[in-house]
DNA sequence: TTCAAATTCGAATGAATAGTACGAATTTCA
DNA sequence: TGAAATTCGTACTATTCATTCGAATTTGAA
């Protein structure tokens, strides 16, 4: 009691730690995806992820804290491969926009299953997330804060490839907000819109940028 | 066998039934807002409903039927709104689809919880409806079909409200289904929404449509 | 008022489900 | 090789769920 005992400093195999929890993940992550986050069990996830019940609750102590692990898992590696890409662009305001939204077809061609998933995570959680847990996807994308975004506006103002008219306080929260939810539902009706627009997903979500950008755009 | 029997015509209490419908429907339409549909119970509807399970079951076989009665009622006032809306609306393409633009806004504003319920269906049900069940809220919103927004562009571009440039083909889809996955968006965020961009929904989406009609318009 | 049929109720059933507990077997890595 | 970390196997509890069935009640027409 006199001496501050020194901590246990229990013993782990990280590496072997790690990928049991990438195997729980990634099974977790293809059954919410084929059918529903709330649709799937966690006996299916143990058997999907070939394992134990009461070795899966070595890991997570319950559906929703697998499901905030992948939530923040996805959108961490989003924000990483959409930064890389805006980064590389250089130059008019309008086309660091422009890198932004081809960012997001990217991941909507390339990554559909993660664009569902945070479709389903929009539609279902979002309403109730504690903002301790997560950065919003926004938030993600630029560390610096939305003032990033105001002074996107700004600039493009003053370099004269944004309409002069735009609100810097809203006018690209209103933009990429518009961008984000377009991509997600594409995600999510997918064939769907295939079948009904006869036309390809990426396609109408190019076209749906291009009308945004030229929303934006000086002339 | 010889003759055909007469149907029994069964007798039933239909005022009776139809109240009796609409409670259930309207009990299950805040419970799905208020917890998501996946997460509601039989039990929790039937009790809400102020009812006995089995007295339920007279009504609606499974709790799938009552999200597609549902679907259908909210898909139907929805549109029933805005066309009414739209119709008053005359002159240049240009202002028609901003009218569009202004029955979306007023839905968003007054009946969120609508807007919400269509954003679950989108994220978790659109995948898998059959066509046949249902037509998409698009087409719900032009019973002409789709040749009608085709149509819209060639006007527009014919009376000059409309660039030029666009693709009669996909243009108006893609502009459309940004604006509705906008709004089903916002709608989900929410409060979240006003807290992360200082900013209310209404604002938002308003500044949303402004762009995307201003990436349509001729100049 | 009466009566048959429509509707509701009460109670019960069986199936899934989440989550736990613990000793034995297996794997890891120093 | 050996100690410890991890998994397995199994069994168990308790809950929640959807659904059914026959009995009771209510309805509306005669």
């Amino acid at each position: 009691m006199a001496t501050a005992e020194v901590l246990p400093e229990r013993k782990v195999y990280r590496v072997h730690r790690e990928k049991q929890l990438c195997r729980i993940l990634e099974s977790a992550e293809r059954l919410f995806d084929e059918r529903g986050i709330d649709r799937v069990t966690m006996a299916e996830i143990v058997s999907a992820a070939g394992l134990r019940p009461s070795t899966l609750y070595q890991y997570f102590s319950s559906k929703d804290d697998i499901v905030w692990a992948l939530v923040r898992q996805t959108m961490e590696r989003s924000a990483l491969r959409i930064q890389s890409t805006v980064e590389k662009a250089h130059g008019l305001a309008l086309d660091r926009i422009s890198a932004l939204m081809e960012g997001l077809t990217e991941q909507l061609v390339k990554w559909p299953e993660e664009v569902r998933f945070m479709a389903q995570f929009d539609a279902l959680y979002a309403r109730d997330w504690s903002a301790e847990r997560l950065l919003s996807p926004e938030a993600e994308l630029f560390p610096d804060g939305f003032t990033h975004l105001t002074t996107l506006i700004h600039e493009g103002i003053a370099d004269g490839s944004l309409r002069a008219d735009l609100d810097p306080q809203i006018s690209m929260h209103a933009a990429l907000n518009a961008a984000v939810a377009t991509q997600r539902r594409l995600a999510s009706l997918g064939s769907r819109v295939e079948a009904e627009y006869g036309q390809p997903v990426e396609r109408l979500f190019r076209e749906a940028t291009r009308v945004i950008l030229q929303g934006l755009s000086a002339q």
